[in-house]
DNA sequence: AACGGGAATGAAAATCATTTTCATTTGTGA
DNA sequence: TCACAAATGAAAATGATTTTCATTCCCGTT
């Protein structure tokens, strides 16, 4: 196993708290930062690990990484633009904890978003 | 632009309606069928297009199809075991119609999964 | 200070899904 | 039959992610 390296989490911060692996890679070499893409990859697989960061993915299928601890939210997505509206889920919260529970299942967490054409597409 | 082969809307239809693109190949070729994995990618693209399939994504990130107008249901995953159940969701199915409304979304189709930790594991 | 062992690192190769290229085949209308 | 567009698929290209493996770093112990 091996620890996180401390400055890929620091600039997953500077990036807004959401950014691919090779995003922030990019990122830390263009701030002069001596990284391999390795690292970045195990550093934010370990921060997935210890529940520092959510991995979420991208229409395209790219993992993106948030911080947790960030306002929990869900997305509206446009399939025309790709606009993405962040929305809140007081709703799903309840009903994964309710589904969760009916089936005997700790720990639970969940994805939800909704995709649709918005109103300019 | 390229129609989509029959033969491959009918094999994810016996698929349960639910398959990765990799696996309509795989079950084509056991069944026998001769075609090769750029057509059934263009063939599920096509579908895409003609809004006879949505794409979804697994957690691995590999794009998965599923046939439109299926009856609708949500899944609760588990993360140690990996074993599914099918749960219902009419609370999300509303939260999702509400937010999109409420943005002016039109043609809204949604995901929501639940995971966690099952029973045994 | 030298030593030893485990953790961290990263370059390069391996994987895997997906896309692109391109030459061939098929189908259809003139 | 001819010609041309669409369909097909093998092979190569792409891009993210993972694995391998040799090297380097860190740290506590002689």
């Amino acid at each position: 196993m091996s620890r996180s390296n401390p400055r890929v989490l620091s600039t997953l911060e500077r990036a807004g708290g959401f950014a691919s692996a090779q995003e922030v890679y990019r990122l830390m070499q263009r701030e002069g930062e001596s990284i391999g893409l390795t690292t970045v990859y195990r550093s934010l697989q370990s921060l997935v690990n210890d529940k520092i960061v959510d991995v979420l993915r991208r229409e395209d299928g790219e993992a993106i990484y948030r911080l947790c601890g960030e306002a929990h939210h869900h997305h509206l997505v446009c399939k025309g633009c790709g606009d993405t509206v962040e929305i809140e889920g007081g709703a799903i919260e309840k009903w994964a904890k309710v589904m969760a529970e009916e089936h005997g299942f700790r720990e639970v967490g969940h994805t939800a978003e909704i995709f649709g054409l918005c109103t300019k597409c």
